[in-house]
Order: C-alpha cells, then structure tokens, then sequence
DNA sequence: CTTGACTCCGTACCTGGGTCCGGGGTGTAT
DNA sequence: ATACACCCCGGACCCAGGTACGGAGTCAAG
C-alpha cells in the first residue's frame, strides 16, 4: 500500500512528527491541501506533503499563526503577488519578535536589579523586593 | 461619584485599555484584587489599579500566561514567606525570563536569516524566504 | 421622576490550536 | 477467516483568554 499510490495520513503524521488529527485539522483549516482519496476513501498524500507540514511547524515555530500561514501560503498561490509582500511579512513579524525581546531585556534588567538588593535575610517586611515590584 | 470614593470598573477599564469584563475576569482569577464595593455594591477601585492592569497586559505581551502572572504577583501577596523565598521566586522569574530571551533570540535570527535572503523584488515564484522555509 | 448610561451577576459563547472518542469500514499477516 | 492495526467521519472536549447576553438594580442630568 504504501508506494507509488501516496502515503498514508498515519505516515506522513509519523515522518512529520505530528498528531494525525493535527493533519485533518490543517485539511479543514484549509492550511494543508485535501489529498486524493483512494478507491476506499483513505487519503493519499503526496511525499511532497511531508514537506509541507514541516513548513507550518517551522513557520509556527518562528511565531506565524495559522492564519498567518496561510496567507503565506496563499501569497505563494497567487503568481501576481510579489516577493516584496512576502518579505514585508516576515518584516513585521521581525519587528515583533524584537520588540518582545526589548520588552523582556528591560524586565529581566529590572527584575535582576531588584533581586540584587536583597541579600535573602530577614524578615517579609521591608523586603525589597517586594517593595520595588510594588511601586512599578 | 468620581474622586475620593475610587474609580468605577468602567473608568478603570478605559484608562487600562481593557474591556470592563477583563477585569471582572481577571478578578475571578485572582489575578486583580477584589476592590471594595460601595454601598450599593459597586466595585470601587483605588487608583493603583490602573497600573496593576496594565503591568499584567505588559508583561502578557512578553508572553507571560496569566498563570505565570499570578505567580509574579504571588511574590508581593504572601505575608508567610520570608525574604528568602522570595529572592528565589524572583530567580526563578528571572530565568524564565532569560529562558524567553534566548528562545526569541533564535527565532529572530532564524526569521532575519531567511528575510536577508531577499531583496525584496521579482514575482513570487523563486521566493528565496518561502523557498528556505519550504526546503530547509 | 424619568431617561439613558452605567453596574451587578451568572452563564453561554468565541478563537486558536489542537486532541480524543466511538462506531464503523479496510488492509494484511498468519 | 480471524485478528489487529489502520483509516473514515462527526462531534465532543481541552486549555487559554477573554466577550457577549440579559434581566435587574443604580446614578446623574434634565
């Protein structure tokens, strides 16, 4: 069964490394693209699927949503479409992500500052940790 | 009824930038203290309540869960611990926060990896970012 | 004293991203 | 031919983080 008539959905979840539900979830999300059916109904996808769901998860993983993919995607679909709305795209999810990391760097300096006043000894009260986290 | 008496739930809720069910949310959470209600059973807020919302939207933002949060929080409301246990809440907090950094870190250089790729002209087809996010 | 905006509460509903369930049909190795 | 793994589908469920609904009470202006 498996070969030349396709893989079946259990493996490419397998070769993907994802649920086989999540499969069905991309197909009816219409992130991932409805693959031939056999005489009995079971789905066929092509190697190239594989491919594909390893593009959503990469892209997921650096901070695309769905929807996010599949407009990608479908930016792709679209041979009109330039490859500079593709680049402004991952332009602002750049911009993002950096200022997520500014965020977090003036937390972390503000956390760390604090954290340096207490010499762990004492009693709550007065503590100053606690009493900086209060007038932020 | 504005003044001395404290905010309404409506005027908090503007000025936080939150819908008014937030915070009647973040409250059955635990999240924002209960406020003292007025005679007729108001919610009244004390000015400091504007900033403890908005401190929790900000630190959401740099992707605390609202759990994670509480337990931020958990570090100024706990009269039993000592300054000790609180320092190494803080530490914990602060490598979490360190933790998120480093995960940012990669995906921004990953995402600034693939966006450099382009020049940002042409058609779609030959993308170099959706073709390294497709190949690898 | 009425009107319109505001508040109360409980409950239901929504989005995102899946995951699981159950009753059925297949595919194949023994 | 029987067992057992695999697949089908619709729908329920999960968690997180809210939003909306609706009937009832309250407030402030005119």
């Amino acid at each position: 069964m498996t070969g030349v008539n396709g893989l079946t959905i259990g493996e490419v979840a397998k070769q993907a490394e994802v649920n086989i539900e999540t499969l069905r979830y991309y197909e009816r999300r219409g992130i991932l693209p409805k693959p031939p059916r056999s005489r009995t109904n079971y789905r066929r996808y092509p190697e190239t699927a594989i491919q594909q769901v390893r593009f959503i998860k990469r892209t997921q993983r650096l901070g695309f949503s769905l929807n996010e993919i599949s407009d990608l995607l479908f930016l792709r679909k679209n041979p009109q479409t330039s490859r500079a709305a593709v680049k402004a795209r991952a332009e602002v999810k750049l911009e993002d992500i950096e200022a997520k990391i500014q965020h977090l760097t003036e937390m972390r300096d503000a956390l760390a500052h604090v954290t340096a006043l207490c010499d762990g000894k004492g009693p709550i009260d007065g503590c100053p940790i606690l009493h900086a986290l209060e007038g932020e």
